[in-house]
DNA sequence: AGATGCACCTGTATGC
DNA sequence: TGCATACAGGTGCATC
């Protein structure tokens, strides 16, 4: 479920109701959805600490406390990080719960347990979240059309594949990478090394355009996504191919295909892409 | 090094 | 109705 502007909104929502506050006590009910370090030791050295600051790389939020130790989350896809009162209904796969110095909660819940949290001491070297492995942010400066095109020329994948890989580019998911090809006018099974620099371009323009918009919706809630103050997300309203299968292209009114790419669902525009 | 397939989980939709 | 199967927004690992 949540790519770049998912995240991005949860970071947005949950920012004012976190800073500057203490996290009281920690429960954890699943302890398995703790990568690192053990159950235990991670309760003991978030347990009293002050939050400070709430970040996002790629598709990982990261809560930073006073002692500069992180808390990082992936919520791959069914993972949600929820503000509550202590008196809302406990959902079933709730699995940790971060008592707040407010009174309310911070809930971490997955129905599929895919989601899961680290915390990196201070001085720790980040070498179990796989954040380190993450190509540039969409909106730096580095992800410039001539990065894009050298990467992309030494590549036999498919476009669809390359946009989907967060060495690539960090923050597309299956949702905004079809959506970024249809804005791009490009056909998702186009070879990487075969694009030209101009396409490369409106990949680019593509990329921050499609992320600019999901974001200003507040997310795409296809199924499972909420905010962090569980609210859903209006970008589903606005898509233009992805889920959109035997529906007409909203630009030439050709029915949106679905076909397979790299293992995953992808729609497109027959007409529109090529 | 890079590509491919599968594993990790549960819920839901579909078809027989 | 009941059951089997396919599929879902993501990543990481083994294998070739």
């Amino acid at each position: 479920m949540p790519e770049l502007p998912e995240v991005e909104t949860i970071k947005r929502t949950l920012t004012p109701l976190l800073m500057g506050k203490k996290i009281s006590q920690v429960n954890t009910i699943r302890e398995d959805v703790i990568k690192h370090p053990q159950a235990k030791q991670f309760v003991q050295e978030i347990t009293d600490r002050n939050i400070v600051n709430l970040s996002r790389r790629g598709k990982y939020l990261t809560i930073t406390f006073a002692d500069g130790n992180r808390l990082v989350v992936h919520l791959r896809m069914t993972g949600r990080m929820l503000y509550c009162s202590p008196l809302d209904e406990q959902k079933p796969h709730t699995h940790v719960i971060f008592g707040l110095s407010d009174g309310n909660e911070l809930r971490f819940s997955d129905v599929r347990r895919f989601g899961c949290l680290w915390l990196l001491e201070s001085m720790e070297e980040d070498c179990c979240t796989g954040m380190v492995k993450l190509g540039p942010e969409p909106f730096d400066e580095q992800f410039c059309p001539q990065y894009l095109a050298d990467l992309l020329a030494k590549k036999k994948t498919t476009i669809k594949q390359a946009l989907l890989d967060q060495r690539v580019l960090a923050g597309l998911g299956n949702i905004y990478t079809d959506e970024v090809l249809f804005r791009a006018a490009m056909h998702p099974q186009m070879i990487c090394s075969q694009i030209s620099l101009l396409k490369v371009q409106k990949i680019v323009i593509a990329v921050r355009a499609v992320l600019t918009e999901a974001i200003q919706h507040k997310g795409t809630t296809f199924r499972d996504y909420l905010d962090g103050m569980g609210e859903k997300g209006a970008h589903q309203l606005a898509l233009f191919v992805y889920q959109r299968e035997g529906e007409l292209c909203r630009v030439c009114k050709t029915p949106i295909q679905r076909i397979k790419v790299a293992g995953r669902s992808t729609f497109f525009c027959p007409n529109c892409q090529k």
